[in-house]
DNA sequence: TCTAGCACATG
DNA sequence: CCATGTGCTAG
């Protein structure tokens, strides 16, 4: 289907290396946010795919009146009959240390926006429920309560920020993101708690001089699909997830073919039941039992249409209302968020880098879009130059944390961009010599710097914090709908000085690492210029 | 459970 | 070959 589609989304960008990402991380507060009944809004059935490719932009009904002219954007899962067959196994994704990437990739088309306005597009991934699960004669089951979520991240698009016309003229591909079971994870990846069930979120929030990241008056709004949902694995539990990933994700291509073989592992491994599925030909389709997302996940069931799903609130699911907007605040970001900036590395424009070529082939769609995106230190605000990471905010003072400090932490890292281009993302990460966690370095290690506070630590701030917070906060926080509406408005503590990291510890930074240089201005970013 | 090393596949 | 991703499989 569409695979016209994703190909070419590629942007070209542009706007060249410069850019920055920013990663932000926002700590789910609430580890809970999401809500049980996360509406989701199907607009259309399917649809996905048709959409709009080809359609020119987007115009946006919505004018921007206000200030968020959020109103007319929509989303559309890509590739959603995959996900679709994923969920009604019940997908698990694996996490590991290094980070890996989700597969199916979570991939968007997205409509509605002002052609001419800047956007953020980010994602995170919050907690479906409390509750953490095991795999056992088959199926998942609930087996205690969830631990407490640490700190989330965002994961900010590389090509953030980019205008309507940029984000709607091809696929909005998340394909780097990259999931750890790291704790001290210092590479801006998105930590999960293995066996616990997750639900992936997008959100756009426009960025203009006059809405900057940060700004009181961001405006985003949050889209939910709940057949993204998945329990984060540390290996494979569900025999017939592997089997799908393996007849689906090209990289897995090698395990392809060998029946047998699968059955004998899964004969060993899983030795219970299992019937098992030959791999390809069929898959069979649910388990409704096994997959906890059937119907259980409450609002993660799956529905037969989601297109989009936003936030708001639940009656609107049918309606299809536009997804939800929200000015917020500025108001810290919560204590749980942690930005992160990431810097794209391929900032070439068009990339030919990675991207496209990534997956395009085989298996359905392949968007090469986009999706590059790294992740730096920085915090929004970045300093001009040094990328300067803000260190979140407060520190939450949530119990649910637990053990924080170590635990959540926030790294930050700049990357320099352009003479990245070569390095793909992935290289990058990797090549880092940091290591995440694990690596101790100097003493002064990241670590030790973030993991103090990691919200915040730190010295200077500035801006940082506002700027970023209010979204992932409300984000996070707000279940749903909250969202929608609600302007956030409790500053509750702007607080922590955010720290700006504008030296990185040597070891963390990496020569690559340079720094990014985005536009930030006075912690600001700059959306208003690309390059 | 989770980890590390492995082989397989692709570019 | 190297880089990168993936599932497998001992430990």
């Amino acid at each position: 289907m569409r695979a016209t589609d994703d190909r070419e989304t590629v942007v070209s960008r542009d706007e060249t290396e410069e850019r920055l990402r920013v990663c932000v991380m926002a700590n789910g507060g609430d580890p809970f946010a999401i809500p049980e009944r996360v509406d989701i809004e199907t607009d259309s059935p399917k649809e996905n795919q048709p959409e709009n490719h080809t359609r020119p932009l987007c115009s946006p009904r919505s004018p921007q009146t206000t200030c968020t002219g959020m109103d007319g954007i929509k989303v559309f899962l890509h590739e959603r009959e995959l996900w679709e067959k994923f969920n009604d196994v019940g997908t698990e994704m694996i996490i590991t240390k290094a980070g890996r990437r989700m597969f199916p990739c979570y991939k968007v088309k997205v409509t509605g926006l002002n052609p001419k306005a800047k956007y953020i597009l980010l994602m995170d991934i919050v907690p479906a429920d409390d509750h953490r699960y095991k795999f056992a004669d088959n199926k998942w089951s609930v087996t205690g309560k969830a631990e407490p979520a640490m700190p989330g991240r965002l994961y900010v698009h590389s090509d953030s920020p980019a205008t309507g016309n940029h984000w709607t003229r091809q696929l909005v591909s998340f394909q780097k993101l990259k999931l750890t079971n790291n704790h001290l994870d210092p590479f801006g990846h998105i930590i999960l708690n293995s066996m616990h069930k997750y639900q992936p979120r997008l959100h756009i929030v426009k960025a203009d001089e006059h809405n900057g990241f940060g700004s009181k008056n961001t405006a985003f709004s949050t889209h939910m699909f709940s057949e993204t949902a998945f329990i984060a694995v540390t290996s494979y539990q569900n025999h017939k997830i592997t089997q799908l990933k393996i007849e689906n994700n090209p990289f897995a291509k090698g395990f392809r073919g060998s029946d047998d073989m699968e059955l004998h592992r899964m004969a060993k491994i899983q030795g219970k039941d299992y019937p098992v599925v030959p791999r390809s030909s069929h898959r069979q389709r649910m388990c409704p039992s096994g997959s906890p997302f059937g119907g259980e996940a409450k609002g993660l069931a799956s529905h037969p249409y989601s297109c989009e799903n936003r936030v708001t609130s639940t009656t609107q699911d049918l309606l299809t209302p536009p997804p939800v907007t929200y000015t917020l605040p500025p108001p810290g970001l919560d204590e749980h968020m942690q930005v992160y900036h990431c810097n794209k590395r391929k900032a070439d424009g068009s990339g030919p880098t990675e991207e496209h070529n990534l997956y395009r082939k085989p298996y359905i769609d392949l968007s090469p879009s986009d999706d590059k995106s790294y992740y730096h230190p920085s915090a929004y605000p970045t300093p001009p130059v040094p990328p300067s990471v803000q260190a979140p905010p407060p520190v939450p003072s949530d119990s649910s944390y637990r053990s924080v400090a170590g635990q959540r932490q926030a790294c930050m890292f700049a990357g320099s961009e352009h003479r990245m281009n070569d390095l793909s993302c992935t290289s990058w990460s990797y090549s880092c010599p940091l290591t995440p966690a694990m690596t101790p370095m100097s003493p002064t290690d990241p670590y030790t710097t973030f993991s103090h506070q990691p919200y915040c630590s730190s010295p200077q701030s500035s801006v940082a914090h506002q700027s970023s917070p209010p979204i992932g906060e409300s984000l996070s926080h707000s279940p749903y709908q909250t969202q929608s509406s609600r302007p956030y408005q409790t500053p509750q503590q702007p607080s922590p000085p955010v720290r700006e990291y504008q030296h990185y510890p040597s070891s963390l930074s990496p020569p690559h690492y340079h720094t990014l240089h985005p536009h930030v201005r006075g912690g600001v970013l700059d959306w208003s210029e690309p390059t």
